[in-house]
DNA sequence: AATTCGGGGGA
DNA sequence: TCCCCAGAATT
């Protein structure tokens, strides 16, 4: 490795002296509870601190100890992770802490290794884990740190690529004290987050200005030096919004795979060349349905990766038509608002809402 | 090594 | 619009 800019041990200290000023708030700071850190942290990958304080607390509402989540359906814990995106996560969350309860006798492992065995927990989330609960000496690098690291020792390639990966681990866990883990991996991630911000970081406020290589070379608004994206392709479908008495036609999606278990409206999809009403009416043939569908119009919805163009149609019918109950359910317009409904269809809703149904 | 997986917010 | 977020799992 490259000779060293700096001592690492200049670091921790500055920091946690940073923190213990400027720290922020956190309803997970305040506890060593394994589950609870490790509930939080599985939140918070990829997701916003700000995004993610109301859905904590009602989870820890309804699943206080890892007993109570080992022994809830997958359903319940999917709908209260509605809205919070990357389902799978909330899939994982479940299937770690039955394997908690039943081989680890609910007690959590505190090394690393052992709890990068729980699913949904990767080399980062390990290392917070046991560094938060168990003061142990382990790394994280998530995105705070990522960009700490990459202007701290001004690393001029892509900071994805597998060769900037395996240097910024190493400068992770070089930096990392012995002493004080909770408080350094907290404080890290603190500065990522409101000081050391991907655009305009604020310099002046920050406590490693004096040692940041990228701050002495005039490099901090250029790196981390941004990765090349690719065009969203487009995808397209149409919802079909069938409905009798008042109440509406809603199924769960299939519990693996995009949106998993989140509740929608019957829906197609729509390849290149085909024609929106014609899928729709051949979903309402599965239903032995018919009628009249009128057009409620399009929504748009945005993915990490694709772009989604909704067609909407409604229907409306008197006849109660044959559909298997174990799969769908009838939902009358304020129920549907309760729904776990994935973002698209809520916009859906609202649209049918406003349309006067 | 590249892709899949959400939704929200800031500039 | 574009980019990023306390990343991991799959292909």
């Amino acid at each position: 490795m490259a000779e060293l800019p700096f001592a690492t041990d200049a670091i921790a200290p500055r920091l946690l002296a940073w923190y213990s000023k400027q720290g922020r708030a956190l309803p997970w700071r305040q506890t060593r509870d394994p589950y609870r850190i490790w509930l939080s942290e599985i939140m918070l990958q990829q997701t916003t601190v700000a995004a993610v304080i109301g859905y904590y607390q009602r989870f820890l509402e309804n699943f206080p100890s890892v007993e109570h989540l080992a022994a809830a359906p997958q359903e319940a814990v999917i709908d209260l992770w509605a809205g919070l995106g990357y389902y799978a996560r909330a899939r994982n969350l479940h299937a770690a802490a039955k394997m908690l309860v039943e081989e680890f006798g609910g007690e959590f492992p505190q090394t690393v290794t052992e709890l990068q065995q729980l699913p949904g927990v990767g080399r980062s989330t390990a290392g917070a884990i046991s560094a938060l609960a168990f003061e142990r000496h382990a790394p994280i690098l998530d995105g705070n740190v990522r960009r700490i690291l990459c202007r701290l020792f001004a690393l001029q390639q892509p900071p994805r690529s597998s060769a900037a990966e395996k240097q910024l681990w190493h400068w992770a866990e070089l930096l990392t004290p012995v002493a004080d883990v909770h408080d350094y991996t907290q404080a890290i991630m603190d500065l990522g987050a409101t000081v050391c911000l991907p655009r305009k970081p604020l310099c002046e406020d920050c406590p490693l200005s004096e040692l940041c290589q990228a701050r002495e070379f005039g490099l901090e608004q250029q790196l981390p030096l941004k990765q090349k994206s690719k065009p969203v392709p487009i995808r397209h479908e149409a919802a079909l919004l069938l409905e009798k008495q008042g109440k509406y036609l809603v199924r769960r999606r299939p519990a693996s795979g995009l949106l998993g278990g989140l509740w929608e409206f019957p829906t197609v999809s729509i390849a290149d060349g085909e024609m929106a009403e014609q899928k729709v009416r051949l979903l309402m043939s599965d239903f032995a349905v018919s009628g009249d569908l009128r057009p409620l119009g399009n929504i748009t919805h945005i993915y990490s990766h694709f772009r989604l163009e909704l067609q909407l149609f409604q229907l409306s019918i008197d006849d109660f038509p044959q559909v298997a109950e174990a799969e769908n359910d009838w939902c009358a317009a304020e129920e549907l608002s309760q729904l776990a409904l994935h973002g698209a269809h809520k916009k859906a809703l609202e649209k049918l809402q406003g349309s006067g149904e």
